[in-house]
DNA sequence: CGCCATAGTGACATATGGTCACTATGGCTG
DNA sequence: CAGCCATAGTGACCATATGTCACTATGGCG
């Protein structure tokens, strides 16, 4: 048998297969917290609960699995996170009450402005502070995950400013440094945290200020490409 | 309907979902080379094309993704590596010309003569180097998978040992530079990559030397738990 | 106008990698 | 068996980046 043969002949659907899901763990900075995107389930299993925004690949209008992380969050944010990366894939056999089943994760960044969720109670999409997560309940392995793109997002914080896309597009250097503050749990010192960035020259100054009770802070924007610098020595992390 | 009402019923055929499959890039250093686990394919698509070890998960067999990864390379080499770690999910429409399908990708290490693969010319699994494999037409997009495997790796050898675990249990210092050098692409100073080794304490010093023309080199163990070590500064990858 | 709060800088200490010449060691060979 | 060779391993100094902290700058407000 040739391939083409093999082909015409073969049964997507021959063997039973693990579930297969996208989910994503969308992070934004506001009122000094970091914040998580949480939807409530519409339907079983664990209908009710909050979870992940994310579904199932739909093989027609996706054409990668990213396509299907994006369509996920464009569906309840209206708008495509400027920051969005593979964070880790989980399978397992008891994670879902339907069986053997494997969520591809992504971590994305937004800012709080961007991103129109209703803020109303009743609404279906929720931010949830990370501060109040505990008393939430949450679906699935979900805070399992929420607990990786932490991690994940701690670690880019010492060696990297990929943080900033939680911000808005402009920024102050205060801000962000409060933000890696929050993100590595630990005060860090404001010379060392500004003479990196200004070494690498990863920010475009502009010429506004925002005061905040102090002597007016100066406006920032993220230069091109900046998100991929990486500094050759971690913060301290201790 | 109540969620055991609900997962009484669920069809978990209803939907057509993604071909999803584990593989594994496992490298080993061997004869002053990086080399990667090669398996010719048995069975259509790209059949007689070799590629990576690898396969379907088996909801049976397996209660996790890293288990349909362990299990398959025990199955071409007889053993499970020292280390695996989960390293990328890929997944689009074209891939596999059966179409929409997804792989969980891992990275292993092993040291080669903890891994009896049959030399012979007509196996159908073998070892490659690294340089040479664009001279092997392999199958789907495991190119690229190795290449990406390849890139983390380099990044791992810029800030933590763990390229180890591609060596037998004792290494000598300069076995070990030279794989890091094969990673990262470029002459190491020997100075500075001992001195952070033996600050960080991450080797057991055997009594034992081994020769290799010139003065005996000490051979080391790793130190339990110094894969994890990571080095707050980067080598310099100039 | 002077105080307050926060922004931003100067200057020095500390830590770690880069460099390179120098020493150490075992095998081999004349 | 002495001396050479090749490779292992070290000493010492340099370069660079972060840590620390006191000091200066700036705008708002009473």
């Amino acid at each position: 048998m040739d391939e083409k043969e093999f082909l015409d002949g073969y049964d997507r659907n021959g063997y039973a297969t693990p579930l297969l899901s996208v989910d994503s763990v969308l992070f934004t900075y506001y009122e000094q917290c970091l914040n998580v995107l949480l939807v409530r389930r519409a339907n079983h299993p664990d209908k009710g609960k909050w979870g992940l925004p994310g579904g199932f690949v739909n093989m027609q209008a996706d054409h990668t699995l990213e396509d299907t992380a994006m369509r996920k969050l464009r569906e309840k944010t209206g708008v495509v996170p400027p920051y969005i990366e593979q964070l880790a894939t989980l399978g397992n056999r008891v994670r879902d009450k339907r069986g053997w089943s494997v969520t591809v994760c992504y971590t994305a960044l937004i800012a709080h402005q961007d991103c129109m969720v209703n803020a109303s109670s009743v609404s279906e999409v929720q931010w949830v502070r990370l501060t109040d997560l505990d008393v939430v309940e949450l679906a699935f392995d979900h805070q399992e995950i929420i607990a990786l793109a932490q991690e994940r997002l701690k670690q880019k914080a010492l060696y990297s400013i990929v943080p900033a896309y939680a911000l808005p597009e402009k920024f102050t250097l205060p801000e962000l440094q409060h933000l890696h503050e929050l993100l590595i749990g630990k005060k860090l010192q404001k010379k060392s945290f500004r003479r990196r960035i200004e070494q690498a020259d990863l920010l475009q100054e502009t010429d506004e200020k925002r005061a905040e009770g102090g002597r007016p802070a100066a406006l920032y924007t993220m230069k091109k490409s900046s998100g991929s610098y990486t500094f050759i020595r971690n913060l301290d992390d201790r």
